[in-house]
RNA sequence: CGGGGCGUAGCGCAGCCUGGUAGCGCACCUGCCUUGGGCGCAGGGGGUCACAGGUUCAAAUCCUGUCGCCCCGACCA
């Protein structure tokens, strides 16, 4: 049993001025956590406690399908060189150098390892498949840590990664860990919804994250309550509404519209609607120069998007194939539109058509030239609200591929809340959550660029293709308490509390009072609870508030009515009290913490 | 890296504009008192005012620079 008194946990009346959400200012609060820089905490006796139940969970769940490894935190470059990802980290990646001068890097992901593992010894499709985890610290150096434990530069993941013989045996260990996922999430007490997601700088073809709906999370999810279409709104999409052209079947015309800079204002003045204008947005793509390595070299890319909708950052970077982009300042935009912002328009531009491919020289041209993309929500429509590239002034009667015509048709808008589904067209829900889990189909990508290869069973040398997998185990510890919590505190589920139950004697001065919260802390102990004894000689006022601060599911009142041999029983979550005989306190418990 | 904000006791803040004694609440220590929701009274300890340089007789306060932290954007578990 462990009595508060001989404890180290600080907790706070007040949160410190910077935490803004729930979880982090509740883990300060707590004493579960201090800070010691940006996005680097020190875990305190409550909250490692807590985080050691969560590792246990995940422990008991992982073990089932894999083998726990412990891989190294300090990684020599060439192994990272090997894969191409030394340069692709950037700055993202710690990086030293040991007494010989040789670069190192502490680890912020594995996979590079365990293909080096998997590059020595396997050899023969009859040691496939495997999977391989660890629990251990990663060390990224975010460009911007966050919100307490939610994003931070030092966290402990469980990662795992899988070798398979073929794409069928890659599905087997990608659903083994979807399943196992969803196991340990589900015993976390977390509500969490599977979404599809990007597959970002890990690659691969397919990807679910496991997302928690907070207000403090980072990421929009669309979702579907009828169908359980779920994704992130970096790939969600959406049915529209049938939306009415305007009348006519006139050539584009300029019409005066003077200071109409916004599709609202053009919309008022013109009695149009925004469905039925063009929104142009004026880009910069900026790539390397091959020619003059180390300078950037800049290409215009014009979007254009229905008038209601915007763009999604994450689509367009897919469209460019990963490259940067950025808004165009005013005077590239009257360089290539000729025209201020507020009045561009893609009727009459130079533009690069895929249609036009020629010579060498057409096509260096050609590259100089503005890429067009447009959303395919505008694809058949006629009639179209655009800027006519002369300020004042924009044009009517506006037909894509009559009157202009889009280097590429792409999906680029962000779907919104209340479009259709785009499996069963009811309407879309749309939040905010939390990434507590990321499964990617790697493919060849890792087992491709180091060189793995084992034989088969016809002897031919065969590339294994990988999955990797990772959980958050910090960020499920403030999911949980960001679902959890009031004005005074928080609740974790009974199975990561740090403490199943905590009992409090109002009043350890008074010798009956303390030695009965003794005997029954003893008892619940013997059943095989895990119990925290509030024996500080506080006043009872005191001890409520920190009871309700740190966490602990449940809480047994050791006050007056001992004298009736009667104790109560409080449940943090719905602040239900209950009256218990001391007597048979463990046997009440039980069936109240486990059913 | 772009934009915004903040650094004064463990925590939360005032003081800075208008330069001259470093202050409040909570926490902490001692004693008394009190004991079912951060109780009361009395006494006490704790500060290189982020750092460096400058202006000045004098700098927490004015100027310059640096660092750190938080928030908003591009990245991710």
């Amino acid at each position: 049993m462990h009595r508060w008194s001989q404890l180290f946990i600080p907790t706070l009346r007040e949160a410190p001025a910077d935490a803004e959400v729930a979880s982090h200012k509740f883990l300060v609060r707590s004493g579960y956590i201090r800070q010691l820089g940006a996005g680097i905490y020190s875990y305190l006796f409550l909250g490692q406690r807590a985080l050691l139940r969560v590792i246990d969970v995940v422990r008991e769940e992982m073990n089932k399908i894999g083998q726990e490894f412990l891989l190294p935190a300090i990684h020599p470059r060439e192994v990272w060189e090997k894969s191409g990802r030394w340069q692709v980290m950037g700055e993202n990646m710690f990086r030293l150098k040991d007494r010989k001068g040789g670069d190192l890097c502490l680890g912020m992901t594995h996979e590079e390892i365990v293909t080096e593992i998997a590059l020595k010894d396997l050899r023969s499709y009859k040691q496939l498949p495997q999977i391989w985890y660890q629990i251990q610290s990663k060390f990224r150096d975010e460009p911007r840590p966050r919100s307490g434990l939610l994003r931070v530069r030092q966290f402990t993941m469980k990662d795992s990664y899988s070798f398979d013989l073929d794409e069928a045996g890659l599905d087997v260990s990608y659903q083994k860990h979807y399943d196992t996922y969803c196991r340990i999430f589900d015993r976390c007490g977390l509500q969490y919804v599977v979404v599809e997601a990007h597959s970002g700088a890990m690659g691969g073809s397919q990807s679910h994250e496991f997302m928690v709906y907070t207000e403090a999370g980072e990421d929009m999810v669309a979702s579907c309550q009828k169908c359980g279409y779920a994704a992130n709104m970096e790939k969600a999409t959406s049915q529209l509404a049938p939306v009415q052209d305007l009348p006519g079947d006139g050539q584009p015309e300029e019409v005066h519209t003077p200071g109409m800079k916004t599709i609202e204002d053009v919309g008022k003045f013109l009695g149009t609607l925004p469905t039925q204008e063009v929104k142009t947005l004026a880009l910069m793509q900026m790539e390397e120069d091959k020619k003059n390595p180390g300078r950037q070299k800049a290409r215009p890319v014009i979007v254009l998007l229905r008038g209601d909708h915007s763009l999604n950052e994450a689509k367009l970077a897919g469209a460019l194939e990963g490259k940067e982009f950025r808004p165009m300042l005013p005077e590239e935009i009257v360089r290539v539109f000729m025209a201020p912002a507020g009045f561009l328009g893609p009727v009459k531009l130079p533009t690069a058509s895929s249609t036009a491919l020629g010579s060498e020289t057409q096509k260096i041209l050609l590259e100089s030239l503005p890429l067009v993309l447009a959303d395919n929500a505008l694809k058949g429509r006629k009639n179209l609200i655009t800027g006519a590239n002369r300020e004042d002034y924009h044009l009517k009667n506006v037909t894509p591929l009559r009157d202009f015509h889009p280097t590429e048709w792409v999906d680029l808008r962000n779907a919104a809340a209340g479009e259709g589904c785009p499996k069963c067209g009811s309407p879309l829900e749309v939040g905010k959550a939390m990434e507590i889990g990321h499964i990617f189909k790697l493919g060849y990508k890792y087992s491709e660029s180091m060189g793995l290869r084992v034989l088969d069973e016809s002897g031919k040398e065969v590339t294994p293709i990988m999955g990797s997998y990772g959980i958050g185990l910090e960020r499920i510890l403030a999911a949980a308490i960001e679902q959890n919590n009031d004005a005074d505190g928080f609740w974790l589920p009974l199975c990561i509390a740090p403490f199943e139950v905590l009992v409090t004697p109002t009043n350890v001065t008074d010798a009956v009072l303390l030695s009965t919260a003794e005997e029954i802390a003893q008892k619940l102990e013997a059943a095989g609870f895990s119990v925290l004894l509030d024996d500080r000689d506080e006043r009872p006022g005191v001890k409520f508030k920190d009871a309700d601060l740190v966490g602990i599911p449940y809480r047994i009142n050791v006050g007056k009515k001992v004298t009736e041999g009667k104790v109560e029983v409080v449940s943090r979550s719905t602040r239900k009290s209950q009256d218990a005989n001391i007597g048979d306190i463990a046997a009440t418990f039980a069936q109240l913490a486990r059913p």
